[in-house]
Formats: structure tokens, C-alpha cells, sequence
DNA sequence: TTTCCATTTCGAAAAATTTTCGACCCCCGC
DNA sequence: GCGGGGGTCGAAAATTTTTCGAAATGGAAA
């Protein structure tokens, strides 16, 4: 039947949705005006029935799907790894990815569905109610990576095994003959550093070592944090002989502040850190550390946000890779007189 | 008259040509069956109008252009810290950014027109003269930053004034007493690189100091090179008493290998780098370095991208930002025994 | 030279799509 | 309850694309 046999039209799609040609034209040109809801059945009939616009007809051109990568702050290289695993698994599903800034705009969100992003993956941001409403009225589904606040059933996450990973870094001091440990972290409020710090906490208790309140400080995940800090902690009465960094920035800048204090790392003092960014490996001495799979966990978010950019249904509403220690040259056993110290302490 | 305030249509383009309205949308959707003088009037006077196409109205690819930047290898602090600048820029001047690794696929420009690209801004990128004739023959406009070849007058491309680095690098240590230098540098094909290591030779010459051939390495603009040259160069019967490396990573590798070996740096030997992205503050001893100016070299590589996008000229198809020698800490006078040998080597 | 056929070019009409604009509804504040 | 504002949606108008056939063109054969 020539019926049959001649291409999808919008009044096709119109029809089986339920709606008006109008509508559905208002779909695929990405207007405001049309309903979340009404937006996502529309485009799934539309997907169904392989409708190409006019414009790409002759081209023969498929549109890829877009989705938008927001960061915070600078492009650090925690930043930077997560991309390359987000750009990564993109080329790989045929995905575009555009990047910018976190810009809270009014409308921001319906202007990125207009702009045609199909999903938007957050890393290092921090998401308000206010943002989440505007991201559900628009209908835009939203993956962040590794939270900063607890999961939330509304909003797709991919994490770590943070307690893990400060449970293994701080048994390894531990395992070492390290019994004055500090945790020198990040934000307070960020849940990740919560999960690192309670592993800290944990390992220490399970060993019985004294935890002094001087002996965990929160900061910001930056290099400044960990000078000022270190800086901090090595001039208490009773240094530690070990620091656990809340990421590699951190412990950097402790290993700096050890440093310009005549102090040898892991000689006099031992550092961990957190994340294996490139940092890690070019650290002076090569830092051990607690990786965190970012290359995987920024695929992963990828892989999410697109399913739920074909309104498909996704496991679970937060999942975590395995953390993994590493060790590299920055920790080594306290020397003895430190050692001594520590058990007369 | 409302004839003058609406925007232009096929009608207005049809009477003012004097084909059909059927005719002017073939042009418009480069159907084939169209006289090549047709073709052409047409085309001459949808661009007199600044005919827009309805997709192209309201999705934006004039209001928010999309610039696609690729790169090659991994996604370093140096892509990083440019792409930023790209990303800064296009913020503000209300363009996207489409980010990806460079993938020549056959039809590659083809494709990225079709999916609305204005512009392409490769990093860190090889563009062959194939490479180029399809760009050509997709009419999408070309920045390359940081140039691997020389200029060529069909791309525009961003640079930073590297001779003037390399010199001002080496007057540094020349300046410190230093006279046993060696070059340790990025790939021997690479522009950046040979100016780098000209404007090392050009300083070296002035002040008469001797330049043997086993003093410059070439390499790639990785931290494996600053480890393997630094070994190779320590191990000399005259090792040199500073190094000057062709980026920060190298520069880290070169630490790390003087570290290994036991030597001190600045005291025993030192190190100085190219770039200033974050690893050289992070570096331990922080790098004394040539900064370049990657977000400012980022930002004008995006503004001239939107301009060509526009079929706008600009000024000259190659602009070169200025570098400046950054003074930390891995620099300082040679000690004495080393300058001795030095003067009588 | 004429005729015939294939091909190219173009436009009128039909089909498809986009845009405008008003109706409707719901929620909120007064 | 009573406007008012904003969000949704569709009918109709405007615009664009596609189809299809007519006219022009250009040989090749009669």
C-alpha cells in the first residue's frame, strides 16, 4: 500500500501521540512551549519512527544526541579525567558533548533543551532545590558525578567507594607502624569527604589509635589547603607522622609545606592522597594514593545520562566504582624516633 | 510598511531573483536539478538578504554558534587550561563548545557541518594537506592553536611567541652562572618546539657558552621524556648543571629523575620549563617557567573561530600572544664546585 | 532538415512544516 | 472569589519542501 510505504510525516507522529501537528513540530525544533511530559512521549515516537526534518533529509544526516557537561570552579584535572571518560565513551555511542561553566540563569534549563541538549551531567556542582525544579519542569534529566550531597532519589549520581578508599589509605599508614595519623580533607559538607573521613575514623578506631581533634582539619580540595594545613598540623606539639589528603591537590601542597620545612617525604613524613589524577603520578616523590576509576565513572555517567535521555529506566539512581590504593613512594614506615614518640604519646 | 519589517522569506528571494519559490528552495537545500547560473544568482542574493533557514531560525546556530574543539592524546593540564580559556570566551560571547578527540573518519568536516558546526579549533592536532582539502571542501573554518607546522596561509592559527621564550629562559640561567645548559625538548618536527630550542641556541651564542651536540634531546612533551633525558643527560662525563625542558611535564620528569639520583634541585641542579600550567605551582620545588598565556591564547582562538564563522576577515591568519619567564624556585646559581668544572670544562 | 528521445531545468500545485495567536487551565496572591 | 500571569496546546495562517509535469535543450537517427 503506497500508505504504508511513504515517509513519517509530523502528522504521523501527531496521531499516535495524541496531539496536534503543531505540537509535534514544536518537539522537534526544540520551542518552550510544549510539557515535559508531552515533550518525552513525542520524541520517543519520534525516535520509534526514525522521522528525519527536512533540512537533514537530503543530507542524510542523523542527529546525534547532545549532552551538556557542567563543572564548577576551574578545569582542574580531576575535571579534565572525567571529561576524557565522559568524550570517550561518547565517540563511542555517537554522542556529542558540549562543555561549559555551571551557569544558573533564569530558564537555563528550558534553554538548553531549546538548544537541543538531551541530558546534562554535573561534575563538582552544586545543585540547590530551586535547581532541581527547574531541571524537572523542563523535563532535562541529570546525572552528577560524585555528589557533593547525599543521593537524592531524584537525581542520577555515579560515586566511589569513598569510605572504602579512606579505609584502605589509612590502613596502609596504619600497616606501616603509623599511629599519628591526620585527615586533611575538603569541604565539610561535601558527602564525599564525609565517606573518606568516617573510613578514616573507622580504621583508626578498629586500631585503637588516637584520633586528636587537631588531627583533622577540613578545607577546600586545593593545593592551598594542603600548605596551609600541613602547615598547621606540622606545627603542633605532636606532629603527625603521616597525612591522609582528602585528594592529590591536598596532598601536594603538603608535601610542599614538608618540604620548605627541611622536612623529607616519605622519610619524616608520609603522605596519601586521594583520586590518582596525573597529579599523582608526577608528584616528587610519586604519590601513593587512593584511585578513583575517573575515566570509568565519567563513561558511566555518559551511559546513564543517555538512557535516560531515551526515557529508558536506569537500575539504580546512584551507583559507585571500586576505589583502589596505590601505592606509590610517599608513605613509608615512621622512622624511629617519630616512631618512639608516638607510642610514648 | 510591514513588507520591510518582516524577515525575509523564499517569496522575497524568488521575486527579487525572478525564479519560483520552488526554485530558491532547491538552492537553499542544494537539490540538484538547478542551472549552475541559477544556482549562483540565487545564492548571491540569499546571502544580500541573509536568508536563514527556519531550523537555523530559532535553534540558535546564528544566536549561539557551535564550535567544535578537538584535541589529540590525552586531555593534559595544557588542553585543559586552554580549553578553558575557549569555554571563558564562549560564555561570554554566548557560543557552545563541542569538545572531542580528533577523528578523521572519511567525511569527518562533511559531518560536522551537517551537525551544525560554525568553526573548528584543534589542539595539539596534525592536520594534513588531506586533512585541509576536506575542511576546504566543507567550507568549515580552521584555528589551530599552538601550530605543530608552520603557518600556512589556509589556516588561522594562535601561537605564542616561543623563540622569545626559549631566550628569555636561557638568559635566565646564563644569568644565574649557569653555562653547562642542556635542552631537553618536545618532538623535532614540531614548530613550538624548534623555536623553543633556536631561541635556547640564539642565547647560548650571544653569551659564547659551548652547546654540545649530546646537550639537546628531542623527545615528546611528555613527563617519560623529562625522566629518560634527565637520566641520559645526568649521566654525561659533564652533566649540565640546568636544564631547560620544552614543557612543565618534562621539566617534572626532570625533577623526578634528579630526585632519584639524589641531586637537590635548584641546589645541584636547575630545572626550568615551558608553559605555567597548574603542575609547574604544584611542582616540588615550584618550576621556575615560561608562562604562556593558554586561557588568553583559548579566547582568541574562539573569537577569531566566530568571526571566520561569520565570514568575517581577520587581521592576519597567524597571531602570536606573548610568553614570560615566570621565576620560582627550581632555578638558582650553580654551587661552586660544578660552576668550577664548568669554567675550565 | 526533421523527428524522436533523453536529459536538464524550472514552476505550479500539493504536501509538509513552522509560526502566530488566541483559548484554556491552573496556580498564586489579593 | 477574583483577576493576573505563566504555561500548554491547537487551529489557522504563513512559509517551506516536495512532487510532478511542462518546456527547453541537445544530440542521434531517419
Amino acid at each position: 500500500m503506497r500508505q504504508n510505504a511513504r515517509r513519517t510525516t509530523l502528522a504521523d507522529i501527531a496521531r499516535a501521540a495524541g496531539v496536534s501537528v503543531a505540537t509535534v513540530s514544536k518537539v522537534v525544533n526544540g520551542r518552550s512551549d510544549v510539557a515535559p511530559h508531552t515533550r518525552t512521549r513525542v520524541q520517543e515516537l519520534l525516535r520509534q519512527h526514525h522521522y528525519l526534518a527536512p533540512v537533514l533529509r537530503h543530507t542524510g544526516a542523523v542527529r546525534t544526541p547532545t549532552i551538556e557537561v557542567q563543572f564548577k570552579g576551574g578545569l582542574t584535572s580531576y575535571v579534565a579525567e572525567t571529561l576524557e571518560g565522559i568524550i570517550d565513551s561518547a565517540a563511542e555511542l555517537g554522542a556529542s558533548v558540549v562543555i561549559s561553566k555551571a551557569s544558573h540563569a533564569p530558564h537555563w534549563a528550558r534553554d538548553l533543551v531549546s538548544a537541543g541538549r538531551r541530558a546534562v551531567i554535573a561534575i563538582t556542582s552544586v545543585y540547590t532545590t530551586a535547581h532541581l525544579n527547574e531541571l524537572a519542569r523542563s523535563g532535562l534529566p541529570l546525572v552528577v558525578l560524585d555528589p557533593l550531597h547525599l543521593p537524592d532519589s531524584r537525581v542520577n549520581s555515579v560515586g566511589a567507594t569513598n569510605f572504602a578508599g579512606g579505609l584502605a589509605a589509612t590502613r596502609h599508614l596504619l600497616s606501616l607502624g603509623h599511629r599519628r595519623i591526620a585527615y586533611l580533607g575538603g569541604p565539610a559538607m561535601a558527602v564525599c569527604n564525609q565517606a573518606r573521613r568516617h573510613g578514616y575514623r573507622a580504621a583508626m578506631e578498629a586500631e585503637g589509635a588516637r584520633v586528636p581533634d587537631a588531627y583533622v582539619l577540613p578545607g577546600e580540595f586545593t593545593y592551598e589547603t594542603g600548605l596551609l594545613g600541613a602547615t598547621a598540623l606540622l606545627g603542633l606539639r605532636e606532629p603527625p607522622t603521616a597525612v591522609f589528603a582528602g585528594n592529590d591537590e591536598i596532598a601536594v601542597g603538603v608535601i610542599e609545606a614538608a618540604r620548605t620545612r627541611g622536612l623529607r617525604v616519605p622519610e619524616d613524613l608520609s603522605v596519601v592522597g586521594f583520586d590518582d589524577t596525573n597529579l599523582a603520578q608526577m608528584a616528587a616523590p610519586p604519590l601513593t594514593t587512593v584511585r578513583q576509576p575517573l575515566q570509568e565513572m565519567g563513561g558511566a555517567a555518559l551511559r546513564i545520562a543517555l538512557r535516560l535521555a531515551d526515557a529508558e529506566k536506569v537500575e539504580s539512581h546512584h551507583i559507585e566504582l571500586a576505589t583502589e590504593l596505590v601505592v606509590r613512594v610517599s608513605t613509608a614506615p615512621p622512622c624511629e624516633e617519630t616512631r618512639e614518640a608516638s607510642v610514648r604519646g
